[in-house]
DNA sequence: CCACAACCTGACCAACCGGTCAACAAAATT
DNA sequence: AATTTTGTTGACCGGTTGGTCAGGTTGTGG
């Protein structure tokens, strides 16, 4: 009997042909959005046949679904900086500090994410009802407790998330955009650090905590 | 000879079929993106035959075209707010009511605008880099001027810029996903006033001109 | 009332799409 | 070494898409 944990030619090649679709899909998806992104394309960047991807993903709605489950994730894992802070100078700091790094290193899946909530979320709308609604519950709830102890100004705590979320967000979605009005050059290093203190200053001296 | 600004019967056809067609497109792109958008759902949409679509707009590029157009257009006007103000506190905290507003009334152009860039502006690029790159560079010297005058601190313009887009745009382009999360109901002029003052407060004290 | 131009539209087409499948190759199990 | 399971792929298919077009209708200027 095969130990299915093993690390078996089977395993790696399986693993290493996901990683490549899911990879290329994501490129592909965040550049075409979903209905302009076709599984040729997805599978001559992966450098596979078309009928190799649905072995693996049986239609193009699971493998989105996969690549957007993917990003969920990581976004997640972005907040943990948040809960073991003290105040918010710390908690919202690192958060920012966090979701710029997202949007520097995985602008992609962002702008996937973007392009299904703008769409009304066909796909993801169980996510945003469960998890996205409890996370966003209890990171406010934290916020108003900060406000409560007096270790920042009287600020909804909703609105303030959607602050960080669409700041940190649109360098990654619209950095096209940023780019052109860069001279068409990507943001340097320096511009990102200038980018992320920039946003931490204002934020942070705006709810009277900087 | 006909005089070609009269009101005639033609050009009231004309001017309602590519109002009624614009109003369409608008909204199936903003649903779908470009690719997943259909000439036959706009159609259907507008209650005109598919065949009369590519009468008014030779291909669904050119359609599309004008619709980004258009928005461009209203977004460039929200910005007078922000000319003859004396000071950050009006200038900006009108410009963030206008922009406010606009998404409110007009989401689907904001989703279509973003749509487009996040896809690498195909369309709309030589925009970017001519009246949207002018426009910045004005008003980003304006911004610096408060800062000499010792009307707000010190923030880079342009980073303040995106944040003022980032946020004010946030509103349409995720509007479903406050919604979700909102329980599921769409912002009630209350909530939409909170908003608003929310992000006024944040903003305009995080530049020390609140 | 006539002739011309603008407008309208059902029917059609080539191109492309997501997805299927049968035949085959390689690896694992027995 | 035989057999079964897993991975691979070119060829193919029905359905949809953007776009065309011929032939008709309606409005306009003379």
């Amino acid at each position: 009997m095969a130990n299915p944990e093993r690390i078996s030619k089977r395993n790696a090649i399986r693993q290493e042909n996901e990683r490549l679709i899911l990879s290329a899909a994501e490129k592909v998806f965040a550049e075409a959005g979903f209905g302009g992104a076709t599984m040729q394309l997805i599978a001559d960047m992966a450098g596979l046949p078309k009928a190799n991807l649905h072995y693996y993903f049986p239609t193009k709605e699971a493998l989105y679904r996969e690549v957007v489950r993917q990003i969920f994730n990581i976004w997640l894992h972005a907040a943990d900086s948040f809960d073991a802070a003290p105040g918010p100078v710390e908690g919202i700091g690192a958060y920012i500090d966090a979701k710029m790094e997202i949007s520097r290193r995985h602008p992609e899946g962002s702008k996937v994410w973007a392009s299904e909530v703008m769409h009304g979320a066909p796909v993801i709308q169980d996510y945003l009802e469960t998890t996205l609604r409890d996370w966003t519950t209890g990171r406010a709830a934290l916020i108003q407790r900060w406000i409560d102890e007096g270790k920042m100004a009287p600020v909804d705590p909703r609105h303030l998330l959607y602050m960080l979320w669409a700041t940190t967000q649109h360098y990654a979605d619209f950095g096209h955009q940023i780019e052109t009005l860069n001279g068409g050059k990507a943001l340097s290093d320096k511009q990102w650090q200038e980018a992320k203190e920039s946003v931490k200053a204002v934020i942070l001296r705006g709810i009277g905590a900087g």
